[in-house]
DNA sequence: CAAATAGTGTCTGTTAGACACTATATG
DNA sequence: CATATAGTGTCTAACAGACACTATTTG
């Protein structure tokens, strides 16, 4: 019979006869502090690119890990002590040269939090840090991280334009002005005040928390939640940021 | 030296010593032909699944691909003769039992092609055929490969929104009514002729071939090629299709 | 000329851009 | 009151929706 057919094919199954490239997993996780866009590096104790500050990856654990989304988030619990509000498939870069040791799949994560202080955690990072984007030009980088590490600021500049996933990198009250600035940072120009707001009421995507905040001198503004399902809304028109997507 | 440690520790790495998923590469290519959008798929001749209908996919070969995307194109090439002119990532699916052998992830592409004839191949493939959205229902699929066709189906309709990137499903000349009827079948939803035609003459995204194409009874339509880049344009402002993204 | 399909003219509605205005806080 | 920051009123511009109109082909 063909079912046992493919029973005796699945017990004589060797995974080990053919090679198979190295499965890691990275998180790239950003957060918005002290008016810059800032991301979660980690510094690597062990080989290969020891020294060096990269993203808070690793391998997929086949007995713990049910999904890659698991080790995305087990790899930032170990090594950075943080569970992100959000999480979201980048991309997967894979070929035969990005890490010295084989042929290397990663699929990367965009993460964002709200600032916290973080910690390394276990022995394989010497010391966790978030990096603002300038400072991210001075330090040596682990493998293609820089690489991806681009790739994930500019899909996040994307969604600035047509959705308010970028407050996820706020705390859970936020006032509008802080949710502008944000955008404006990931889109590297002014926004007018009046069309943010006025598309973000319009949508019905925030609540008033009822509080506050009085920053020294001037209006307090209010402060704002996030209403549930506002992350997965897409406006019908973008802000003007030029929006030629690379090929 | 530092130098030397990690030369050493390159030496010394064994790939074997930990547990590894399997990484397949699986592209979803579709066409448009006879009014319907297709997919190709392949009838399995080997285990797991055999004898049922999958993605033209399969392993990275460490040797001879140099990238996931050489996987890509390289299993279509062997499985069914054709490489498309349109090839983009989707999305990378990966769990504990997605596959019966073991841990397994599959990078999955999304690729468009004119309609052209297709046979199998090679020995691992009983049968290559075009697959219309209503016959999938009726076939028995491989693994999970009904919800990645499911993905990629749903990511082809928002890119129908705001882009022409379905105008590679077409053969090189295309008249207009024909890419606006592939994109309201993407869509689900009749279009307006005029604001269809309006913005891709506003983006100057085609250009006229000089023929005409009389399809039998009624004014001739313009024959209409790409111009360069035109895939990578994407309007300001959406159709108007229902845009709420799952989370 | 009728029927069929391609393509246009033009009005309306929605929403982002611009920018001047008002509101509410501190000192 | 001056200054600073939050938030509004309102006009314009761009562009999609609607739909009636003209254009070009076959029989």
């Amino acid at each position: 019979m063909q079912t046992n057919d493919e029973q005796t094919f699945l017990e004589h199954y060797d995974k080990q006869a053919y090679d198979a490239p190295l499965v890691t997993v990275d998180p790239v996780l950003f957060t918005y502090h002290a008016e810059q866009l800032k991301v979660l590096l980690v510094q690597r104790s062990s080989h290969p690119d020891r020294q060096m500050w990269g993203l808070p990856g690793g391998f997929v654990d086949l007995q713990h890990d049910a999904t890659l989304e698991d080790t995305a988030l087990r790899k930032l619990r170990e090594k950075t002590g943080v569970t992100p509000p959000y999480l979201e498939q980048l991309h997967t870069f894979g070929n035969a040269t990005r890490d010295k040791r084989s042929w290397s799949v990663t699929v990367c994560y965009t993460a964002l939090i709200a600032h916290q202080e973080c910690a390394a955690h276990i022995a394989t990072v010497m010391d966790a840090r978030w990096v603002s984007m300038q400072q991210l030009e001075m330090l040596p980088l682990a493998f293609d991280h820089g690489m991806i590490i681009g790739h994930a600021r500019e899909r996040l500049r994307q969604k600035a334009l047509y959705s308010i996933v970028p407050a996820y990198a706020l705390p859970e009250k936020f006032t509008l002005p802080e949710l502008q600035q944000l955008h404006e940072i990931l889109l590297g120009m002014p926004l007018q005040k009046k069309s943010f707001r006025r598309r973000i009421e319009q949508a019905e995507l925030l609540e008033d928390s009822g509080e506050k905040r009085a920053d020294s001198g001037g209006r307090p503004a209010t402060l704002y939640r996030m209403k549930a399902g506002s992350g997965a809304h897409t406006f019908l028109r973008n802000l003007s940021g030029a929006t030629e997507t690379e090929e």
